[in-house]
DNA sequence: AATGAATGAGCCTTCATTCAT
DNA sequence: GATGAATGAAGGCTCATTCAT
């Protein structure tokens, strides 16, 4: 017999809230931080349930990475009919929500995030098929923004610069939760931040004209 | 019986032995990674002597703390007789040194980088006495570079630009080692990179004053 | 959808094929090291189907064990035309080659070998339909060739003596390999030891003659 | 506050109870059989004793192996003035006692003997240290009974033929306590199973004075 | 002032077994 | 007749902490 509560739960498969808790336990502990029991707790299965879907912890995480968002991303903006800093402004505004939307607790780019400060062996994977190629992406948006002069070295710098802004507000927003209690990550903040983001990163790279080899 | 090797390590109070190796070991593995008895070992101390000396690993963490190295940074800062242009860039090829160098490895600025992304009862004081104050000086430093006419919102997402880019290069090292796995960060590549980012901020916060209030 | 060699494995039926795995997976790690898991996957069936089939672990056991051969070996020799002597000798001989014989993997005596050492609620049947019947018969063709002299008890060391000579090789396995690595026990090699087997217990039988009520 | 048994108890150090309670664990149920909460709870210890003394069961193991009484049987054996004959029946006797003494429930003998059927990795140091030097012992004083006329081959198999008596008794235990549940391995019985085992081996090995080269 | 010994809570994992279909 | 999914008990081990000296 099932309370009604169990039963919804219990609906998706098991795997499926597995997937699910583990997103969100990962995201909020990090992979060292979280255990077993918890996601399964939250979950509502038992504690052999992981090791008998994912066979271990480390392969529960290897899977609960999903890049597709990611790419996702990616093939919007390439999609979008925009000027390349347009495109610039828009995956900017686009890689921010997906960072900072609380209404997905358990997001990729959270766990992600995590990964970098205290890497498992799912690192590599994730740099593999996540990360480079994000990384790539910008590197050709910049390269069309900031035109052939750039050197390989500069551009890659510029990258980094950009990502550096947009992941700040992800890696320190325990602090930054610290230093302006007050502050709400809505939508209409994350935004503007984004803006400011931009706005920034083309001042930038447009200095890089007037600096060329560098 | 004690060799002279080890009278002379033991001549050191075990506590500053303990401090030195605590920093060592949770600049490295961050502290939920870092052991006790690892710190111990180092320390070439009993397992007994955390708890002894700082009540508990929470407690050696607070008192392994130091933010001097952080107040001399500023001090330095504004004592130089430079320009405030000028005076960002040192500052950020300062505070990147800090935050890089191998050859430092209990730097502070690499434990509480650790610290953003997992929080422990440390970071409270680590804000308040470390970060705060820094955040306060970078934005006291922008402001003169800015001018006036630059909004209490906009300052603070500019220092949180500056210090993105910074930390980037930190939090994501164990990404950047794989993506280049050949770049070695030594003095001479630290300081290009500091140089980048010092240009890039300045034309971001050039960019400023072309759109006041925003 | 199954593939014709996939249905060709199923027809025997899965308790034939669960059996079958059991006798090689129990002789090969004991009943203790075995899982059923193992077991299963071996027989190409799911993880239930050992319970499913024979209750539980135990009973796969009860089940797989077999004395057919034990007997045959029994009726084999009482029909062979020969002298008590020679009858010995073919016993041990054809004993020691169903002990060792490495292309029978899920030999019987292999898993009752094994049960000696760490005793399951199957070693009563064992002992009972197994073991017995065999202390039994060797006690027979013992007192043929020793006659009706020899004393009860002296009459079962003997036979504990012969035995304790052939199980030696498979018991002492593990150690053997250790202190004779090069050694090979192939049908030539096992036909020896029987030999030697059989000339020394004869030996001491004869022994016995001269030294009547011991 | 303590009761006096647990002052009793606790009279050892925790260390020493260990090693008893694991000798009895361990030949009571083989090392798989045996857990670490159990050894502990008989030694009155805590789970993490285990790990915290001997680093993990392995390291219990291997540290609860002894040695010694091995050694001392095969020492006193060569100081004891006697024909080599009588000194066979002497060995076979202190081994048989050392090997059945069910007042010394932990004897070494015993956990070796369960290594047999089921090794670990701590067979290798058994074997090398325990088993290999015992094989030596008792070969050359078979060579001495002998003569030099037997060849290295045929004197391996006659000590095997000597152990494998004898271990009998042990391995074959819980079969023989089925078999006849009468008997009881009292010292007495022991020595007159020693005798038999002496007697019969003797026997044997006169044989091969006459089956030389075989 | 400091330590070696000992603790207990908790973690990941394994395994035989059971459940629902 | 048989299965994939799920369970719960138990196991070895790690770790920060505490105790007795």
């Amino acid at each position: 017999m099932m309370t009604e509560e169990q039963t919804k739960t219990a609906s998706k498969h098991t795997r499926t809230r597995l997937l699910a808790a583990a997103r969100e336990v990962f995201s909020q502990h990090g992979f060292q931080g979280a255990t077993v029991r918890e996601i399964c707790r939250r979950a509502g299965a038992n504690v052999a349930a992981v090791n008998y879907h994912f066979g271990s912890k480390d392969g529960l995480l290897a899977e609960a990475l999903n890049f597709a968002s990611l790419a996702a991303l990616q093939k919007a903006n390439v999609n979008a009919d925009e000027c390349p800093r347009m495109r610039l402004r828009l995956f900017i505004r686009d890689f921010m929500l997906m960072l900072l939307d609380e209404k997905n607790p358990s997001s990729q780019c959270q766990i992600m995030a995590r990964e970098l400060a205290d890497p498992t062996p799912a690192l590599d994977k994730i740099v593999r098929e996540g990360i480079a190629p994000l990384h790539e992406f910008l590197g050709d948006l910049v390269r069309e923004i900031a035109g052939d002069k750039i050197s390989k070295i500069e551009l890659r710098r510029c990258v980094h610069s950009i990502f550096g802004q947009c992941l700040f507000y992800r890696h320190s927003q325990p602090v930054l939760q610290r230093l302006h209690p007050r502050l709400r990550y809505d939508r209409k903040e994350i935004e503007a931040i984004a803006e400011h983001i931009a706005d920034f990163s083309l001042a930038g790279l447009k200095h890089l004209d007037r600096k060329p080899g560098y």
